[in-house]
DNA sequence: ATCTAGTTTATAATTATTCTAAAGTGAAAA
DNA sequence: TTTTCACTTTAGAATAATTATAAACTAGAT
């Protein structure tokens, strides 16, 4: 991912590309992969990456801005603590909870054949599918 | 449900039949339909029912009780606090977000007919299904 | 270069949950 | 029965995640 794209992401998520911002973004987007995390996790792994403390409060905000314009989506997994997710598709989620680990399932690797019918005036937003794991 | 039945819950959790706790056992348990709540619901519930004010700790020592001994089980919902569900068996949920609703969904009412293949070395412990709603 | 709206940050506040320890109680034993 | 004591209840303190505050800072327009 381009320096412009991450500025793109920033300037529509309504923020202006600060040195923290920048370092956030770039710590999350410029990957190939899902990357699944807590701010908890984020911190620490931004603090390590740079030595640089970025307040978490503002990674708080930034991770909520990156959220509420589409850039990030929030997983819910079992525990105290929430989930972000740089994967905004429709997908599912392996949870592998020795681990306390997300994996990744296209949405076309699960396919589902009945479903039951829905409440009454009420229409389906999106089906989640998460497949706990053991050893 | 009898009351026998109560107890029998009770001494199963480990726990003593005391006022308060029968209190809880029978709120949650003598219904024909699944019960889906958090703490702070099932606390106003309870002053509005018996005006006895139970102390927030014995409510939460009381279901988690319940809940390591099988006879509740935790919901993940988007948010903060955390569900629970008179309802143990293997099943799913639709959840409507306008209303913050828990529904049942029997295990049969959805097939799955594809799954991806499992992480190496892991097996499924179980699978769940979410279907948010809309209107 | 100056100015200002937006930003960062340390710290306080809030909220859900768990812990603590003192006072109370169920039920087994005497 | 009464005694006894391990188990309970409870108010309040502690903890942990998150959000709010407000003073010091800065990006970027002028
Ligand atoms: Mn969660
Ligand atoms: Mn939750
Ligand atoms: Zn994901
Ligand atoms: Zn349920």
């Amino acid at each position: 991912m381009k320096k412009i794209d991450i500025l793109k992401k920033l300037r529509s998520s309504g923020l202006r590309p600060t040195k923290q911002r920048v370092e956030i973004a770039k710590f999350l987007f410029e990957r190939e992969k899902t990357f699944h995390f807590t701010v908890e996790s984020l911190n620490k792994l931004l603090s390590k990456k740079s030595g640089s403390k970025i307040a978490l409060a503002t990674i708080y905000n930034t991770v909520h801005a990156f959220k509420t314009a589409g850039h990030l989506s929030e997983v819910e997994v079992r525990g105290n603590k929430t989930y972000f997710d740089t994967n905004v598709s429709n997908h599912h989620h392996f949870y592998d909870s020795e681990t306390s680990e997300l994996i990744d399932i296209d949405a076309n690797d699960i396919i589902i054949q009945k479903l039951p019918k829905v409440p009454n005036g009420k229409k389906i937003k999106n089906v989640e599918v998460f497949i706990n794991l053991k050893n």
